[in-house]
DNA sequence: AAGTCAAATCGGATTATATCGATATGTATG
DNA sequence: CATACATATCGATATAATCCGATTTGACTT
């Protein structure tokens, strides 16, 4: 019933995608694609919170925050101000916020 | 000008975070968060696609792609349909493609 | 300027992901 | 039932990400 081979012919060139868009989306997943990064940003949904606060939330060593923290910053997920000796984090952008809801909902049912 | 230590109190409870929540956000991002698998969400938005083309988008021996498509899969973020020998794939659902335009946006600056 | 605390960076060990050849499975067709 | 083709799985290796102690940097304070 079936004749010839799937894939003998060229494939349509129209669905070739945009390289520089699939970095984008592709530095913001990375940042994203992480347990304790994401419990970062939960964490900010409520407002700021400086470095040694956010320790006690992923309970985690100081070495360990400060890294995650510095690739959601690489990323534009979160930005800082200096305050003194401290660091507060806050979200760079409401949109992250809408991107972790429509994850949540994906990922929900399964 | 400064006085006390910043993390000498109780961290406020009030800011912990739902484990069930962070767990389908991080199932959702990690399916993402890589170059090949972004690349074939892109391919689909179209409509479906057979195994042996997204080979071809991908330009990727056969077991690569074969099991990029399993994580997409186990993550829900696209359905299969067999027909005769070949098996098409689809998008699930399109609040992944929703996620996609946040994250390029959220991405695309810096 | 010595001491203290916050936070960033470095280096190396551990753990997780990706890649891809080889092999297995499944579905037509001769 | 042998063959061809599509696709899934396995297993070994390569690559990347995470973790965390140790050290450094920077901002106060005394």
């Amino acid at each position: 019933m079936e004749e010839g081979t799937c894939c003998d012919g060229p494939f349509p060139a129209t669905r070739r995608v945009d390289d520089a868009v699939i970095e984008a989306e592709l530095s913001s997943f990375k940042a994203l694609a992480n347990e304790k990064r994401l419990a970062v940003v939960h964490a900010l949904r409520d407002g700021e919170l400086c470095a040694c606060e956010l320790e006690t939330v992923l309970d985690a060593p100081q070495s360990t925050v400060a890294s995650h923290l510095r690739k959601l910053r690489d990323a534009g997920i979160v930005n800082t101000r200096k305050e003194g000796k401290w660091t507060y984090y806050r979200i760079a952008d409401t949109a992250s916020l809408q991107l972790l809801d429509l994850a949540a909902a994906l990922g929900e049912d399964r």
